[in-house]
DNA sequence: ATCATGTGTGCGCAAGTGTTGACAAACAGA
DNA sequence: TCTGTTTGTCAACACTTGCGCACACATGAT
């Protein structure tokens, strides 16, 4: 997984409609772009799509096409990437949370990737 | 917590360079903006400024005035508006990582949910 | 008081991002 | 086949954000 892939997952998470589409895929198990398109009045089917497209591209879902529907839901691996940067930064006081969430997220492995400082 | 707190702490934790200087600044106790633009040789110190006005209205970090100077160092609660969002979209397979982290970070209650190895 | 240092802020510009509307592709039903 | 439905994509616009520059404020030293 490259560094970017925190960057993308990020900036996807950094807009509220977008944590709210996530929040509403998670709760369900699958959710077509009409019916997420349907919960919210005030927003349009592109731009419901445009936050799919990168919600999907940051790899927060999964897209299942099933004939002219399209089946999204959440994808459980992505938390690794927030939750090693907030043990990178948060390591004083959530040091047992990595191992943690070591087991339970991924066993493969956790990327505490770095970010790029200039170390003069 | 109110609800526009995860939304600027989200929005603050999108720019790389600020997890960039959250990072360079949970790695020391505390640093001047001073020290803090000097680590990054192609942001100018206004630059580091705004960024650090940022992630302080979200609580990311804490100011301490002392003279001319001011000293930051990240502040470990905010972490909490983040793994509670995590969790409420994660709940599926990441349930346990609420109670770890709030055990962590508040150890006030340890809850009484057993981190087990669930390999979802 | 005057000067130098550390730092934040307002301004303008460049770049990125979200939203909308129109169009195209894929598919189901008649 | 034709039609309607579902969905994504493209172009255009407005909005927001990040950056550097100059300046102002606060503090310490002379």
């Amino acid at each position: 997984m490259a560094p970017s892939d925190s960057d993308a997952i990020f900036s996807a998470l950094a807009d509220p409609t977008r944590r709210a589409i996530l929040s509403l895929v998670g709760e369900h198990e699958e959710l077509t772009a009409g019916e997420i398109a349907a919960h919210f009045d005030s927003l349009g089917r592109t731009a419901v799509s445009s936050h799919l497209r990168i919600l999907r591209l940051a790899g927060l879902v999964a897209e299942r096409r099933d004939g002219r529907f399209r089946h999204y839901s959440v994808t459980p691996t992505p938390a690794d990437a927030v939750v090693a940067f907030l043990t990178s930064v948060y390591q004083n006081s959530l040091e047992q949370l990595a191992s943690a969430v070591q087991g339970a997220a991924t066993p493969e492995e956790v990327s505490a990737d770095r970010i790029e400082e200039r170390s003069a």
